[in-house]
DNA sequence: CAGTGGTCTAGACCACATC
DNA sequence: ATGTGGTCTAGACCACTGA
């Protein structure tokens, strides 16, 4: 007789630890993680916070610990939490006192120095409409109202990338008005903080064309000078195109750095 | 009393089942895995051949089952082997039989094809001396021989991607002739199947510049055009840089695509 | 010191692939 | 039918963290 009266039990499949049902169901440990990122998702704990220790997570769901660190590996393998020996689990945060803040930027500095919380110079911040390509990156319409803020980053006083962002107001109205006032490094800070979105994916395309007029002039760099240009749509947690950011670089000093050993 | 004499046994700390010492040693999965992956490098298991069973090795290294399951899955998740139940486990290949040919390939055309195992036309195969570019990208002196190969790659009859490439000598001897009387398609293979050589990482750093007169023709567009640049370095099992090669691309139908989530 | 995740064991049953 | 990897359990001990 184990006290289970107020448990988390898994969305499906709610018996089988007893009885031999359950054949084309998920495994356990993957409704497990299903729930535990419900539970992430429904503010249960928000990011940076800790979750419960891996025995009373067991106790709660009636399964055993392998099961559920199975589960919560793959959270981590994931980026959606991360956990320190002695310490606990925690949600994954872009915020300050994050884990790997910044960790999708892939632009470095040929000596190596990651763009990565470096000051960042607002250009503008507006209510518009999407337009064709951001639509097409946030999957919605182009007459779709969106936040389209333009922003310089530096690196030791010299100009390197020019960002614009695309934030549908769908999932975060008025955002443009709160990023101006903030102006904050991280976007996505700001999406966790004022909006409950976790970036946890992004996905992105990166090509080489002729710098236009205006990029020339803020970069530095002369007149169609070829510049790299990635095409970054951010997911949230529940797999939705939340962001469509174009980066502008100029690749004298600059690469995108990609390491695959998958 | 088990039969333990003609064991593989881990290359460090060999005693520890029944005694408790081994304090400041690798866990166990990790020296199971890391005298796995010596057994494949010293070609006990060749590209595309099935490692025993999970039960056998358990056995020959006298060791639980999750033990050596933990050490396989972190070589499936490197890339090493794969796995299918019912059928056992593979040392990964880059050959015809393989596991995700052509994988480190990020080149794909805009509507989502990606640049694999289309045909290859050898433009050059030759003997040469590195020079600083690949010298730098392989870790090696600007005078050491290399084999350089050039071709361009074409997908429905266009060209699309201009790849050179660079193999040292001291790694791969003769191949610039084994690679202009096969004209294969992945290089990859080759190493495999004439020098035992498996890649398993590659990072990649991607540049936008001008095409030279050279690339504009081959790629069949204007003069000076902006191109993308994507120089690779291709890793060995063992850690040693194997290649360098860069791949130049007109991105007007092409795009160079990067996925992460972590 | 108590609490955390990390490692490891020795079993059990299952779905699946192959013959 | 046999053999494979995949899931799951119920314990044990360890190293590390923080108060």
């Amino acid at each position: 007789m184990c006290a289970k009266e107020q448990n988390h039990s898994p969305p499906t499949d709610p018996s089988r630890a007893a009885s031999g049902l359950g054949p084309t169901s998920l495994p356990l440990y993957a409704q497990v993680k299903k729930h535990l990122i419900h539970r992430v998702l429904s503010g249960e704990w928000k990011p940076g916070e800790r979750l419960p220790n891996e025995a009373q997570i067991a106790e709660g769901y009636g399964l055993s610990l392998g099961t559920i660190r199975k589960a919560i590996r793959e959270m981590v393998s994931e980026g959606l939490v991360a956990r320190w020996p002695g310490r606990g689990t925690f949600v994954t945060s872009h915020g300050p006192g994050g884990h790997r803040p910044f960790r999708f930027n892939c632009v470095h500095r040929d000596d190596g120095e990651r763009m990565a919380g470096q000051p960042t110079r607002y250009l503008d911040s507006r209510h518009d409409r999407a337009g064709e390509r951001a639509a097409a990156g946030l999957a919605t319409d182009a007459d779709d109202p969106v936040a389209v803020v333009v922003r310089l980053r530096e690196l030791e006083g010299q100009p390197v990338l020019v960002e614009t962002t695309y934030l549908a107001e769908a999932h975060c109205p008025g955002a443009h008005k709160l990023l101006w006032e903030g102006q904050p490094n991280s976007i996505y800070q700001i999406l966790e903080q004022n909006y409950g979105i976790l970036v946890t994916r992004v996905e992105e395309k990166v090509r080489a064309r002729a710098a236009t007029e205006n990029e020339s002039s803020l970069l530095e760099i002369p007149a169609s000078a070829p510049v790299l240009e990635v095409e970054r749509t951010a997911f949230s947690l529940s797999g939705e195109r939340v962001e469509w950011r174009t980066i502008v670089c100029d690749t004298e000093q600059y690469h995108y750095l990609n390491q695959q050993n998958r």
